[in-house]
DNA sequence: ACGATTATTGCGTTCTT
DNA sequence: AAGAAAACAATAATCGT
């Protein structure tokens, strides 16, 4: 059940939309698709940008699926990495094979490294994708940007960046890169607090994510969290939408960057409840943003600069 | 509760080996 | 190229009003 709930996926119209052209339309120059974008190989013009849609990789895993041929694999493989070997050239007693013996031996031994390869491989999605399912559930994630997580992992998988990482390390790290890359503002520590590994190794699987597989994340920025604290607040629309274009202000003058963007959204709710009379002190909006008052305190400064 | 001052943490850079 | 370390900025803690 599990299974076939892991192997769900949304064949929707927007996955077959990479008509990519195959040369570049500033230079001419051969362009490549990677797992994100299609980027020019001499000029590194970006021409064609996916949202971390990597439909492809579903058609040739389905493929592969498709070729698999002989009883379901699944079950049959608990030999934790103590396998068989079959060996080239001699039988049990060291007597020289037959040319046809040596024919099917070769087949059998080439099916049996491509059944374990495969086996090993698929236990890791399935328990990637499991713990990417959880972790969407309880940030309650959209059905698409959890598939888009989902689609993150098995593009990790593809290019190689599971060894030496845990497998949930990873799974956290592909929801992240998801939020990020849809404007959502779940910070690492929060999405890691799900997993069951350190937030160490969450920041080192991201980091990694991010590089090999270029993601178009953008960083957190406070107006995307002025809604997120104003909910938890229960603040009125009036003072959520005078801050969040404070925030948007303070962006735009560029004195937001390397702040802690909780830190900076609490100050600009806590301001645009000042202009509207007292609505909440600096401790309360501090303590909903997990940040100190003195936080709040020095953003505020920074935002009563920007106005005069 | 707010403001000012000091302490701590974190993080990108730079210097070594 | 990888690791250590000095330096800086942001945040936290503490005290005073």
């Amino acid at each position: 059940m599990a299974t076939r709930d892991i192997y769900e996926t949304n064949f929707d119209e927007d996955v077959q939309t990479n008509s990519s052209p195959n040369l570049c339309p500033e230079c001419d120059g051969r362009v490549t698709t990677n797992s994100v974008e299609t980027i020019c190989e001499d000029c590194g013009l970006v021409v064609d940008e996916q949202q971390i849609d990597h439909g492809p990789e579903w058609r040739t895993h389905d493929q592969d699926q498709r070729k698999r041929t002989g009883a379901p694999l699944t079950a049959a493989r608990h030999d934790r990495g103590l396998s068989t070997e079959i060996s080239h050239g001699k039988d049990a007693n060291g007597n020289e094979l037959s040319g046809q013996k040596r024919q099917r031996l070769s087949r059998m031994r080439r099916e049996q490294i491509r059944g374990r390869f495969q086996s090993k491989a698929e236990r890791n999605l399935a328990h990637g994708l499991g713990d990417v399912r959880r972790i969407a559930s309880v940030l309650e994630l959209s059905d698409s940007v959890r598939d888009q997580a989902c689609q993150l992992f098995r593009s990790a998988q593809n290019e190689d960046l599971l060894r030496g990482r845990s497998i949930e390390a990873i799974a956290a790290a592909s929801v992240y890169g998801a939020c990020r890359c849809n404007g959502f503002s779940w910070l690492l520590g929060e999405v890691s607090e799900m997993s069951r590994v350190g937030e160490s190794r969450v920041t080192n699987a991201y980091k990694t994510l991010n590089e090999e597989l270029g993601l178009p994340a953008q960083p957190v920025s406070p107006s995307m969290f002025v809604p997120r604290l104003a909910s938890d607040l229960e603040c009125p629309d009036e003072i959520r939408q005078r801050a969040r274009a404070l925030a948007e202000q303070a962006e735009e003058r560029g004195v937001t960057t390397g702040v802690h963007p909780a830190g900076f959204a609490a100050a600009c709710l806590y301001k645009a409840g000042q202009e509207q009379g007292k609505w909440v002190t600096q401790s309360d909006v501090a303590e909903t943003g997990n940040v100190t008052p003195t936080t709040v305190r020095t953003h505020h400064e920074t935002l009563d600069e920007l106005a005069v």
